[in-house]
DNA sequence: ATGTAATAGTTGTTTTTGTAACTAACAAGG
DNA sequence: CCTTGTTAGTTACAAAAACAACTATTACAT
């Protein structure tokens, strides 16, 4: 199958992402998916959780950019597998504070380690110098903060 | 949400990853979506074809990563709109040679366009230098040749 | 030949996602 | 208060993806 034109697919960043997306995606979804029966929400509100300690829905939604029917999806199974408790706000009664259970720190301790180990593993394929290029470029297309929050 | 450790889910390159291709597919995929009616898989079959020229579905799976069933079904749906033909192999039965229609290639060089326009947009918000970067980290993490053939 | 395995591709069923419409609680102006 | 608008979160239904089992054809070893 011979080229026919000069417009490269492997080079179109869309493409190129979503193919590094999930390929560095696919061993760390080994883990919490057959470890924990997890879905990406679901670890992704977890990992929110136990980084950010108490946060509501919403601040999730924000964070995380992702639409509110799969962090309520995912907030329910979670609550459902004990892995997080939703506590009503007393002073807006529309909105709850989501806090992870001892079962679910322990479940993000887990997969933290895992997550650091991983990531280590991946950033060894680069040099320091690309891995820092590469982060910085991300965020950027990510239109993400150049650095999470002090 | 103060931080609670030292892990930082902003750096953790499968989660940027997806961030960032998540982002960048969603103007392209408008295109692609709302002008011709095609999901994110019509859409890579088509590049290939019209990139490559004849091929098969399995050649397609192999260079696309993708699996099987979604080919098959994203082939269907292209025959069935006339972007398409599949024609037999008369030495193995079992393969089918897929190529584009005139209908096909319309659509294709009207894609390719836009995408390259894209792919600028993108290139424009980085230096060329972390572009470049950018490319080699992204095919290294995709396990993607250096370059895709000569 | 012929039984067994392998390959190309499809189909059926179950999960997961996307979209839109919904409930419940609050807010603010008249 | 009461209408109108907004916000937090949920639910219902349709679209799409994943997974497994399937057909048809070829390959290959006895």
């Amino acid at each position: 199958m011979p080229e026919k034109d000069s417009f490269d697919l492997q080079q179109f960043l869309p493409y190129l992402l979503n193919q590094a997306a999930e390929t560095s995606s696919l061993e760390f979804q080994q883990v919490y998916k057959d470890r924990y029966g997890m879905l990406r929400t679901e670890w992704r509100v977890l990992f929110h959780l136990g980084l950010y300690g108490k946060m509501t829905a919403g601040e999730i939604v924000q964070a995380a950019k992702m639409h509110k029917t799969k962090i309520s999806r995912a907030v329910h199974r979670l609550a459902e597998r004990r892995f997080l408790t939703r506590t009503r706000d007393e002073q807006d009664r529309r909105v709850e504070h989501l806090e992870l259970t001892s079962q679910g720190q322990k479940a993000y301790a887990e997969l933290r380690r895992v997550a650091m180990e991983y990531d280590a593993a991946l950033a060894a394929q680069l040099s320091p110098r690309e891995m820092s290029v590469l982060r910085t470029a991300l965020r950027k297309l990510a239109q993400l903060p150049a650095r999470p929050r002090p």
